[in-house]
DNA sequence: CCATGCGGTTTGCATTGCAAACCTGTTTGC
DNA sequence: GCAAACAGGTTTGCAATGCAAACCGCATGG
């Protein structure tokens, strides 16, 4: 009989990590997002913003699209397929945690 | 007008972290529960609980009591009522976040 | 030109979380 | 009765992480 604390192992860090679930959160419900965007509503610093989008990318859960509009470089995140059902999933996990401590509430210390 | 990604700043790491999240929610549908017990639901090695415990402690999140039960030493573990409202409302952020996306709909990038 | 700003990336460091070693006492085998 | 195994943890060592701060290339302004 599996206690709902399984599902904490699988919680996957890389998802989990609130800067990152943020990012990931955000692209969810917009099919696309400049840096400066994820910027303001993060509210991270350009240099630790970078950095968990480069982490993300290299997880395969968004991709990075650079070009220029005009003469501003600009950078695009958005969510891969992979990275839109590792979010689901975690969301679905954290929930499922939660629920299952009430179904925990029989068991009690030695 | 805050974007609801605010809350994730204000997520506590120390309550966050997944093995934290695990003894936290564990202990807080038992009013007490020893070492043992945690150790098999959250299925982390004895150092690892060791240590989460103490860091949890130090806190002020769980309070922890030693105490020989016969022969054998027992350590028992239970949340604080400072923990109690930390964890529930860490799971009311998460909560809130998740709901929050929704609402964001509506913002586009650029 | 020099400096100031924009749009990021890279670096350095302190903090973490994990695995493995260790510790104190108790029980078991012989 | 003494060595070995076990119970219940704690401490240590190390690799990885996240953050702040420094840096970088390009473009515009004085």
């Amino acid at each position: 009989m599996p206690t709902p604390f399984e599902h904490l192992a699988a919680l996957n860090r890389l998802v989990h990590e609130p800067s990152r679930l943020a990012i990931l959160t955000a692209l969810s419900v917009c099919e696309k997002a400049d840096f400066l965007f994820l910027l303001n509503i993060t509210g991270l610093t350009k240099g630790n913003l970078s950095s968990h989008l480069s982490k993300l990318e290299q997880a395969g859960l968004v991709a990075i699209e650079k070009k220029f509009e005009g003469k501003q470089p600009i950078t695009y995140a958005m969510l891969t397929l992979e990275g839109r059902e590792a979010l689901t999933e975690h969301w679905k996990r954290l929930e499922h945690i939660r629920k299952g401590a009430r179904a925990l509430k029989p068991l009690k210390a030695t």
